[in-house]
DNA sequence: TCCTTTATGCAGTGATCGATGCATAAATCG
DNA sequence: CGATTTATGCATCGATCACTGCATAAAGGA
């Protein structure tokens, strides 16, 4: 049900020039490469020269093919999201309830940042990555809209939950939605530090354990201090 | 018993040497400024260009003093601990049940990660911090380390509310630690990508609502799936 | 005062960073 | 076959990286 993978590989011709001598390198691979790169190493630590290594291709074409470094870290990040989305994202949306959903995301996550079924780098490359706060401003702000469009999804799938009639009117669906994303963030620093994915699934479902106290009675159940 | 933060400030002497020319910078003050900018920067981004400028010494002098970029980040790591470790643990040691104590770590952590009382930088220097994977392996095993005490403050707590009958005997409290530290790993991110405090504090809030539920009856209230 | 010790400022070390210039190779088009 | 267009390999660019050598300055001990 999850795999979308599929479209990781397959492509022979990506765009059938008419003239002049013909790329060598497969783009798709290499750009593969280059993601799994960025994604273990992060944007700062990976190097041209580790890149063109772990590509198979010269300064040169690497140049050629994606302009610079931001953008083929944005050409990365892109393909990571397009690739690997579906491991994450498809049982939440097959999902018939808002909790299922948000279990399904936090236990699919688990599973994908412990190297889903083949051995994906463990934790989040969107999440994890840092390219810092200096210089690469669109990097940065492009880092910053894939994580929130995860936030979106979550929310507007508790508010949908709300039309059904899954969830009461009085849930608050925002911080519901910036709880279970941070569940999954805390998830992704966790299994960068090791956490296997028995961890993990475990942290997911205690983070739901609560859900009816939650969506029910989120600001009577408990005393707020601060 | 907590508040060795005491020591971030007034050291007058800190070593009285014997001999020689004295140094002419304050060295706390100089290993607060580097800690601040390894803080919201992080390893990779913060040159000693930076750091001689925030410090205001000359390269010379940083070198006598700290002996090396690793070992000053190694210094301003622990300052960075021995400092605002108070502001996160405080309460939750003083907190009358593990319940009170787990809720007292996350909401100061909130407040902590959002700039205390005074305007600290956002996020959390222990828990984001990359120092990449290759290369600087002690450093990155002090980091893991660093956060790997934490988990081993919640168990030691949770495990505690045992024998206290707070909690009962059959609570995972492992798996409830890895949770707690879980959510606060993920508040460290969502403070760096600029959520404010009431944010955070909704989010400990949520992630204890099913608490009862967690320590009561974890292992038979959830239908476990994986 | 002279010697030793430590600290500082300036200039510069080799290494590596991201990115390019240039000559050449390989394709299509006329 | 040229002519054009695109791709590649090699050498290299200037900038920046972490770090140091050297001369000098400022202290204590004799």
């Amino acid at each position: 049900m999850q795999n979308d993978v599929s479209t990781c590989s397959g492509h022979s011709e990506p765009t059938p020039r008419s003239r002049g001598r013909p790329r060598e390198f497969d783009a798709q691979a290499a750009l593969a490469a280059a993601t799994r790169l960025f994604w273990i190493k992060g944007y700062e630590a990976t190097s041209i020269a580790d890149l063109t290594e772990a590509m198979g291709i010269g300064t040169k074409s690497l140049y050629a093919a994606f302009g610079s470094k931001d953008e083929l870290y944005a050409e990365a990040l892109k393909y990571y999201y397009t690739t690997y989305e579906g491991l994450v994202w498809t049982r939440f949306r097959a999902a018939p309830t808002a909790r299922d959903a948000a279990l399904a995301f936090l236990q699919d996550s688990a599973i994908a940042m412990t190297g889903g079924d083949c051995n994906l780098p463990h934790g989040c490359m969107a999440t994890l990555a840092t390219v810092g706060s200096e210089g690469h401003s669109e990097l940065s702000e492009l880092m910053r809209a894939t994580r929130a469009g995860g936030f979106d999804l979550l929310k507007a799938r508790f508010d949908r939950a709300k039309s059904d009639g899954d969830l009461m009117a009085a849930a608050d669906t925002t911080n519901l939605a910036r709880f279970v994303q941070t569940v999954q963030s805390g998830m992704a620093i966790r299994a960068r530090d090791g956490a296997d994915r028995d961890e993990l699934h475990a942290v997911a479902e205690i983070a739901l354990s609560g859900w009816d106290n939650i969506t029910g009675n989120i600001d009577h159940g408990m005393q707020s201090k601060a």
